[in-house]
RNA sequence: UGGGGAGUCGCCAAGUGGUAAGGCACCGGUCUUUGGAACCGGCAUUCGAAGGUUCGAGUCCUUCCUCCCCAG
């Protein structure tokens, strides 16, 4: 089979890459480039790119020579304009409205099986492969295809792919989902990979430091959008009492405790974050919980829509314990999660993911309000 | 400048003669292929200031400074 390998130039890509070459497959390998860092919104304070992992020279080259170690094209997919406008954008946007946004979703859903797999498509690629720790199965009866989690569940990022179409399920190839992180590990060093040791990467890949406010405030002066950046403002208790002065919502997440400079007998954290009247309101522990919330864009896998309420453990952000939770499908896509017990921290622009067992049954998009 | 009360880490606050608790905040680290959280560690040689008593004082005495309340 003719199979388009999506590679970072990590560890896991590349033993995927590795794995299916091994197993006699023609491959073809792509990085994609997603974003200049020449553009100076990831730079140190002298000018020069910070370690990155997607899209730094480095990366890039590791997985090059991964590709020519193996023995197989490789080709460099500058998908620098698709990213921008399809997560980077969004990803702005999102935190000016006082979201706290996750990216590797879309990137997943509108880059890596969709541009990616256009051009893989194109070049007669039969699948995309990726170095998720997730597992895809089709269902002998339906033809459906199912998303399963990895089978390493402290791996496991099945959460990242539930925006996946059946279209793109049915085209996508997971060789790492039924390993462990050590076996990976392992097969990298069998194949004798030249990542084999390379460590884990963390943080979104365009912000390489981890300063996501310094990013949005740097992406917005280099698009001309200073007045967009948000003001200074009031940090108040559910009571309306003012306590304190943020430097801007979106340098506030809900749930966030440190950074707001509020002295209390207990600590306080970020209740939710309200970008109409720029307050951020703050409270304690107990004021994070809750039992219910909205979705919007949701996708479900193991079945169409369905018309009556489903039950399922819901995981309301990436290392979150699913919790058992009642879901009634509502018009346009969006969905009421009703918790059997409350959550902590619910918060908007993050993903909500519907499990049964193994299975991702769906998932949409957290939404302020009703 | 009459009466009363109070001054211990950025905030709150234990401690009343025996050699500075704790919470919050803050800083660092661990964990983690999102953010947040969590966890671990750090954080007053010094108790408004200056003298004095004592083997020993944040704790007792004296004076001064500051703040608050009630009276003017």
């Amino acid at each position: 089979m003719k199979i388009a390998v999506a590679m970072s130039g990590g560890v896991d890509s590349s033993a995927a890459a590795a794995m299916l070459k091994a197993e006699g497959h023609e491959l073809v390998g792509f990085t994609m480039q997603l974003w200049n860092q020449r553009r100076g919104l990831s730079v140190d304070e002298n000018g020069e790119p910070l370690p990155s992992r997607c899209c730094s020279l480095d990366d890039v080259y590791d997985a090059r020579r991964v590709a020519e170690d193996l023995g197989f094209p490789f080709y460099v997919l500058n998908l620098e304009r698709d990213f921008e406008r399809d997560v980077v954008e969004p990803f702005v946007q999102s935190y000016l409205e006082g979201e706290t946004p996750i990216p590797c979703v879309a990137c997943n859903s509108r880059l890596k099986f969709a541009s990616l797999d256009r051009m893989a498509l194109g070049i007669g690629c039969e699948k995309v492969a990726t170095g998720h720790y997730a597992r895809v199965a089709q269902d002998e009866s339906t033809g459906r295809h199912r998303l399963l989690r990895g089978r390493d569940a402290g791996k496991d990022q099945s959460y990242f792919l539930w925006e996946l179409t059946q279209e793109q399920l049915s085209r996508s190839l997971f060789p790492l989902g039924e390993m462990s992180k050590a076996e990976v590990r392992e097969a990298a060093r069998r194949h004798g990979l030249y990542v084999a040791e390379k460590r884990e990467s963390q943080e979104i890949c365009f912000v390489p430091d981890g300063d996501y406010a310094g990013f949005i405030d740097r992406y917005l002066e280099a698009e001309g959008r200073e007045d967009e950046r948000p003001a200074r403002g009031e940090i108040v208790d559910s009571e309306g009492h003012v306590v304190g002065e943020h430097e801007g919502v979106h340098r506030y997440t809900v749930g966030q405790r440190r950074g707001l400079g509020v002295s209390r007998p207990l600590p306080l954290y970020v209740v939710r974050v309200e970008p109409e009247s720029n307050r951020v309101v703050v409270g304690h522990d107990v004021e994070l919980l809750s039992s219910e919330f909205n979705a919007a864009g949701v996708n479900w896998i193991a079945f169409d829509e369905p018309s009556e309420p489903v039950r399922a453990d819901v995981r309301v952000r990436y290392r979150h314990t699913e919790a058992p939770a009642t879901i009634t499908p509502l018009e346009a896509g969006r969905a009421r999660i009703c918790f059997d017990e409350p959550q902590r921290a619910v918060t908007p622009g993050q993903a909500c993911v519907f499990y049964r067992g193994e299975e991702v049954v769906g998932g949409g998009w957290i939404v302020r309000g009703k």
